[in-house]
DNA sequence: AATGAATGAGTGTTCATTCAT
DNA sequence: GATGAATGAACACTCATTCAT
């Protein structure tokens, strides 16, 4: 009917039925309806469901990988960039729960195909790990470990809001989270550093 | 053949096949084909494939729920708990990793059916947490924040090294995982305290 | 652009591409994109796929027959007749080749919508045949007994020639064909000639 | 319903469906249900409906030239040789007229995927044309010029009866055909003779 | 007049489940 | 009890045709 907005309306419509039954529990149909367009409108913009998820998971997973890693480069110091980055996802997710929750979903079908060089979310936490230690503001440590440890706090917060273990909006416990990963991080890296 | 094991196979080769290709990427007849088995055979077992997958997961979330229980009423002191705990976990990964990596692939599809009362792996966490403020071991904090950040830590850095991004055995980072758990905790619960 | 050349450009790339994979194998989008029109002007000229197909078979059969039937006309002798028509034929193949082969792939589809009245390659070798028969240069014959063996022998040598069995011009085995062709009749002639 | 027979019965309708409307022309859904079986069933015994076609084809090709070469082998003379192959195709056509439809229809489809080492009614043919050569029974010529003007004459009749242009059975027009047959093989050869 | 986005019926194919043997 | 052939309702995807702009 409308010419305006077919392939934003099926992005939005794929994007909240993928994050309410997974990828292989919404058919296009079901997409194409709750769009309001038909199955062939949807595959005017989108060569296969797969294309059209993968579209969703990477433009999403690349920003927010670019947004923190920009925010790497302008904060300075472990603690700033550390509290900033864990401020923002936190404000991603209170701003779009639906997103954070298709892409945790989509996560093992889809992480697979991320390319070596993009800047992902956690390439950026990787990168100030690794400046950290280099900057002697924590104790030798893996990047990747630091870097589980971190968002691992931070992810599965989010899933136990997700799951109606946790009110409120994410963002208040922001403070507290950033907070936890430092803690964990430093803890981490003396642990690491007392066994060596 | 004999009756006797086929559904032990039957569970092995499901557990193996959900692990590598997720609950809807495997069929019953593949399933059926690792097991040895014909598919009439699976349904004399399991009523529906959803069934089988249902009681893979249940049976292991409900048998590391306990384990994971029994640690907390055995060992004396938030610490020692949580030391405990995050060697067992890790222990269970490096003894099956495809046991692990089947329940991150089917949780979101099969933790809605957890019951409320059941002893499971976050009640665990969850207990320790509130006991240790209880005890004054731990500032106070919500129980569910606290165990997301212990859970987190240790189930992101298991992904992490199913994906490959982490090597050794997962055991060999116990130590340092309950350390960081600890740290993460305890600044967790002195952040909240200190912002009321 | 220009809107005159669309219908001309259009048949072209029809043709070709009916020729490479047949009526079914080829979509309207691909016709039209390999004209360089667009999906709605192809519309324009051809109320349908199934009639610009049509269009293209009929005119090229239809003309081939009037051409094939003026050969007849015009030359004198059966045997004259036979190999300016062989002749012809054979240079519209070398002329045309992804004619010859759109006409062949396409023959079981579109050859049964052919009118009775019309003049066509059939009913010009069957003419031929039939006054050589009145003329006394060639015993009784039933003249579609006689076409079937002349054009066999000509067509199925182009479809050799297609699938690469044959190599050089066609024209070149003009001669030869056509003695065969004469050959095959006077048999085939003496031989029913001999039965009855 | 009944186990027995399914394959056969796809098989049966497959062909005659095909030969009726082409193998674009019918779906999978009209074969099922035209066998009696549904379209799973269908899918046990074939890979696919192009597999399904392909089989169809590639038995009745093989078969059909394996005839024609022990037809060659058993038969003494050029002339023998080619009436008994000719008489051998015309009982083949009269006895399943479909099957010959079919594979006219398909030919174009699937001849490519013939393997170069098999026997065909081709090969039979050509091997029949060169031992001619070799015994000299036949002026020089080349093997697949001969037998596309043997095989031209033999199949457009047959063409032509399916078209209802020739009555009667194709078996009591063998002894015409293969006359016809000979009587081109042997003025393609002299033609060709006489203009080198 | 011209475009190409939209339609929607139809395609080949898969698969959890059932059931005759 | 055990088998695996059969079912039938989905599924992702295609494409001839239409029509708003």
């Amino acid at each position: 009917m409308r010419a305006t907005g077919v392939r934003a309306k099926v992005e939005r419509a794929a994007l909240v039925l993928f994050a309410a039954r997974g990828l292989d529990g919404v058919s296009v149909a079901e997409i194409a309806a709750a769009a309001g367009a038909s199955q062939g409108a949807l595959y005017r913009h989108f060569a296969s469901k797969d294309e059209l998820a993968w579209s969703l998971f990477s433009t999403a997973y690349r920003r927010t990988g670019a947004e923190l890693d920009a925010i790497r480069q302008r904060e300075r110091g472990f603690a700033a960039r550390i509290a900033a980055m864990v401020a923002h996802v936190c404000a991603l997710y209170d701003a779009d729960p639906a997103l954070f929750r298709f892409m945790l979903l989509s996560q093992h079908d889809l992480l697979p195909r991320v390319e070596a060089g993009w800047r992902t979310p956690v390439s950026a936490v990787e990168a100030a790990v690794a400046e950290a230690v280099a900057a002697g503001d924590l104790p030798p440590l893996d990047p990747a470990a630091g870097a589980a440890a971190i968002l691992g706090i931070v992810l599965q917060t989010a899933v136990f809001h997700l799951y109606g273990r946790l009110g409120g909006g994410l963002s208040e416990r922001a403070g507290g989270l950033a907070q936890a990963a430092l803690g964990a991080a430093r803890a981490l890296a003396r642990s690491i550093a007392s066994a060596a």
